[in-house]
DNA sequence: TCAATATATGAGTATATGTTCATATTTGTG
DNA sequence: CACAAATATGAACATATACTCATATATTGA
């Protein structure tokens, strides 16, 4: 049937939108360092200089790092005076980071 | 307590492995392409020569980016005659794609 | 307003990545 | 064994990415 068809391809292929989130979600989970970040912000907000203290990095590479993670919404911020704490902003995507780091430390 | 530093930092840090396997697997669903791909193969096996008809690829991109999905153990693939069938081999990484799909494709 | 602290930004560089082209390899068949 | 079909591979290229350095911006307090 023409609506079996249709419905078949709307679950097979993938519209461009679609696949452009889902790959930048990804990508943002596909390098070292934002590992580290987003799950050192698992727990609880940090500071710019806190993570980069906690992880060993340059502030600069931290910062460039939260401005690529805050353009997808996946880290937020407060201020206060001049300390800006990061936190978690997307808790799919948390899930499914966590998950995986636990699915990979468990064999 | 020793113990519970001690217990804090393994959750926080994240050792070398985990860390490469988790970014691996991150960059392996970071691509396009390969999202394509594993979509198309989370339904059922296909082999190289319908995989590239079916997502207007080149038999060589589509070759390559299995390769690299084989690598990871994302897939699998059995002989028939001189056809390869690939199909999915990892249920917890398919599980986050077509999940994160779903998330994406809901707004 | 000046200094100090925290963070952001842009340019430059080195490396990683994805695709294409040409060709090699493997398997089945006459 | 020669040929065809399916797939794999390597080199070359263009682009994307992550880090570092230097510097800019913003907020607070004296």
């Amino acid at each position: 049937m023409a609506d079996k068809e249709q419905e078949k391809s709307q679950i097979e292929q993938l519209d461009e939108e679609t696949l452009f989130i889902v790959s930048q979600t990804f990508k943002a989970l596909g390098d070292p360092t934002r590992i580290r970040i987003l799950h050192l912000l698992a727990h609880k907000e940090h500071s710019v200089n806190e993570i980069a203290e906690n992880l060993s990095l340059l502030q600069s590479t931290v910062s460039h790092q939260l401005r690529f993670l805050k353009n997808l919404r996946l880290v937020k911020y407060r201020r206060e005076g001049t300390t800006l704490y990061y936190s978690m902003d997307d808790e799919h995507v948390m899930n499914v980071l966590e998950q995986t780091i636990y699915h990979a430390q468990h064999h």
